[in-house]
DNA sequence: TAGTAAACGAGACGGTACGTCATGTCTTTAT
DNA sequence: ATAAAGACATGACGTACCGTCTCGTTTACTA
C-alpha cells in the first residue's frame, strides 16, 4: 500500500535522505545497505557492544569502511538502525482492553525483550550515547519517543474512560515505569522479567500511600 | 567520628588491600595516591567521560601510568574512587521527618546532585560499565547498595508508621522511584531538577487509580 | 607552419587516438578536455606534485573522474601532458651559431627554466615515474628523446665544423651535460641557473685534464 | 676504539638521539630495530619503493606501526637508514692510485652499484623524496655529502700532482661526473656499467674541445 | 527523423594505506 | 619494594585517494 511505503520511506529517512535526491550518478546499493545492517546486528548479537566495530562490521559484511561512513555518521547510529526494525516488529503497542491492563500487558511485553537478546544491545547503545551525542539523539528519537507517545496517549485513555485520576502527572508517571528499566538494565544489573514488571505496574497504579 | 572512618576505610580497602599488608618495602605513597584521585576527578569535570583516560590522568597527575594500574583495575574503578568521597558528602539521608517526607526530600536533594556536575560523570561510570563488568558492580556495591538499603528502611519506617500500605512491594516501588533518574539522566536526557522529583514523589505515592 | 602542426598533432595522438575513430557518439568534448588541462596545471603549481591528485583536477577542472581516467592512462601522463605544451614553447633549441656557443646557449635556458617553475614540476612528474614505468616511458619520449635528438645534431655539427674532437663519445657527452640537471634538481637540490649552466658547459668543453 | 664508536654513534644519531639519553625507562629494544631495519630493506627489494609501506614493515617484522613511527620520522627516513649500513660497506673510495684512475675507479664501482639491486631503491628513494623534504634532506646529508667530500678531495689532490688544471672547477666537474648517473637512473632508463662510466670519465676528463 | 553509440556529470563502491590514539604489558633506572 | 619514565604490541579510529562501476543526460553520426 502506498501509505506504508511512505511511512517506510520516512521512517528510513532519518539516515538515508539521499534516496530521495534525484539527479545523476550511481543510485545507493540496497543490496549492500542491507549486508551492512545484517552484518552490524549479527556483530552486536555475537560480540556485544564492545566488539561491535567499524571494521567488524565493514570485515562481516564485505562492505569497505567508507562505505559504512559514508552512510552512518557513527557506530551507535549504525547499531541503532540494524536492531531496530527488528525491535519495532517484535514490540506491538497493545490497544485492545482497558488502560491499566494495556499498560500491563505493554510493560510484560517489554520486560520480556529488555530481558532477552536486545537488553544488552540497548544497553550498548545507551553508553555509547554517554559520549556521542548523536547517538542518544537518535535513539531518543527513533525508540523512545514513538513509545512515549503511545504511553501518554494510553493514559490520557485511561482518565477518559475513569481508570485513572484526572490530576496524574502524567510525565512523572511515564517516568517511573519506563525509567525502572533502565535503572535495572544499566545499573543495578537485575533481571527484567515478566513478573516483575507486573508488579511494577501494580505498584505504581496502585501507589504507596494507604 | 567512628562510623565515617569506618566507612572511608572500607572504602579504601575495596581498591588497596595492599595497604593492611605487613612486609619489607617501601610503602605505598599517599601523595601519589591522592594526586592520582584529584587529577582523575579534575579529568572528568574538565573533559567528561570522553577524555577519562589513564593517559590523561596519568599526565595530570604526574603519576607513571603503571602506578595507576598497580592500584585500581579498570578506568570505571579509578573514576568511582575519586568522585565518591565527594558525592558521599554531598548525598545524606534525612531521617528526620515522616516518611513520605524524607523520601521526598531524598529526591529532591538527589535530582539536585544529579541535575549538576555529577550527572554527567555518573552517565559516564555508568556507560563505562556496560563494556566492563567490575566496574559496574564496583558502582553498585559502593553507590547503590548502600542507598538502596536506605531506601528498603525508610519504605519500612512508612509501613510501620501507617504511612503506606502494608502490602506495598517495596522493591517495585524502589525501582519506580530511582529508575526514573536513570532514564531521564542517561536516555531521555532530560532535566533533573527538585521540581521534578517532587512531582515523582507524589505521582508514585498516591499513584494513577483513581 | 606545417611543421608545429605535424608535432602538435603528435602530441595528441599519444593520448587521443580515439579523435580519428569514426563511427556513431557523441565527439570528445575539447571544452572539457582543455579544462582538465588547465586544471593539472593549475594543480600542478598550485600543489605540487603532492598534492597533484586525481580527485584534485576533476574538482578544479569540473570534470568527473570517469572522463580523466577515459583519456588518460595514468597521473603522469595527465601531468606531462598538461605543462608540456607551455614548456616546449619556452626551450627552443639555437641552431644558429658555432656549436659550443648553442650549446651554452641552451644549457643556459634549460637552467633558467628548470629553475624556475617547471622544476618542481619536472620533479614531480620524474618522481612519479619511478613507480609508473608508463609516464617515464611517456617523459622520454615526449620530452626527453627530441631534445638529446637536438643535442645528438648539435655535437655532430661541431664535430663537422672542427670545434670538437671527432673521437668524442657523444653519449657519454650529453650524459655529463645533461645529467647534471637532474642531480641538481632531484638529489642535491643545488639552484640551477643560467651562470652555473655556463661553468657547466665550460668545464665539460674543456675537460679537467692538463 | 673510542673515535670509532663515536662515528658510529654519530651515524646513528640522526635517529637515535634518544640512545644518549639517561634516566628510569625501558631501553629503546635494539632486537626491534634490527627488525624493522632487516623487514625495510626486505620490503624494499621483494616490492620495491612502491611496495613499501609502514604497514608492510610493520607486518614483516613483527613491529608495531607505532613503534615505527616513535623512531623514523617518515617513510623516506626508514627507508634510507634500512639500506645505507649495506650501501655504504661495498662502495669505498678508492685512494691509491693516480687521481684520474681513482676517479675512474670509483665511477666504475659506483655504476656497478647502481645499476644492481641498488639502483631502484635510489631511485625510489629520490622520488619519495620529491614530495618529502626530510627524506632528500636526509639522502642528502647520509649518501651525496660524504661522497661529495671525497670526490672534492680527489680532485683536489689532482690538481695538486698535476694531473688536473689548476682552474677548474671543481663542483661542475662533479656535477657532470655524477649528474650523469642520475639522469640515467631516473630519467633515461639508459643501463648503468662499468664500461659506460668508464667512457663518462675519459669524456669528462678529456674534454670535448679539439 | 529515428535509432544508437559514445561522452559526460555525478557519485557509490571495494579497497589500501595513512598517521593517530588509547590500552595494558613490560623493562629499566632511581629512590 | 615502589615509583617514574617510557618502549612496545595491539587494534580501532576516521580520512584521503585510488580505480572501477553504474546511472541518467546530452550530443552527433548513421540508417
Amino acid at each position: 500500500m502506498a501509505r506504508t511505503d511512505t511511512v517506510e520511506e520516512e521512517a528510513t529517512a532519518a539516515t538515508a535522505t539521499a534516496a530521495a535526491r534525484r539527479g545523476p550518478g550511481r543510485k545507493r546499493d540496497e543490496a549492500t545497505r542491507h549486508a551492512i545492517l545484517r552484518a552490524a546486528y549479527e556483530t552486536l548479537e555475537a560480540e556485544g557492544y564492545g566488539g561491535f566495530t567499524i571494521e567488524a562490521v565493514a570485515a562481516r559484511s564485505g562492505a569497505a569502511k567508507t562505505t559504512i561512513y559514508r552512510w552512518w555518521p557513527s557506530k551507535g547510529a549504525l547499531a541503532i538502525d540494524s536492531f531496530l526494525d527488528l525491535y519495532q516488529r517484535e514490540a506491538p503497542f497493545p490497544q485492545t482492553r482497558s488502560a491499566s491492563e494495556d499498560l500491563k500487558a505493554n510493560l510484560r511485553l517489554m520486560a520480556k525483550i529488555w530481558g532477552g537478546r536486545y537488553g544488552c544491545i540497548i544497553a550498548g547503545i545507551i553508553a555509547a550515547g554517554q559520549s556521542d551525542a548523536a547517538t542518544i539523539e537518535l535513539y531518543n528519537e527513533r525508540l523512545v519517543k514513538p513509545r512515549r507517545e503511545e504511553g501518554l496517549r494510553l493514559l490520557q485513555r485511561g482518565i477518559a474512560n475513569g481508570e485513572f485520576r484526572p490530576d496524574i502527572d502524567i510525565e512523572a508517571a511515564l517516568d517511573a515505569l519506563y525509567g525502572a528499566f533502565y535503572g535495572r538494565l544499566l545499573a543495578w544489573l537485575e533481571p527484567l522479567d515478566p513478573a516483575w514488571a507486573e508488579r511494577l505496574c501494580d505498584t505504581v497504579l496502585r501507589g504507596l500511600m494507604v
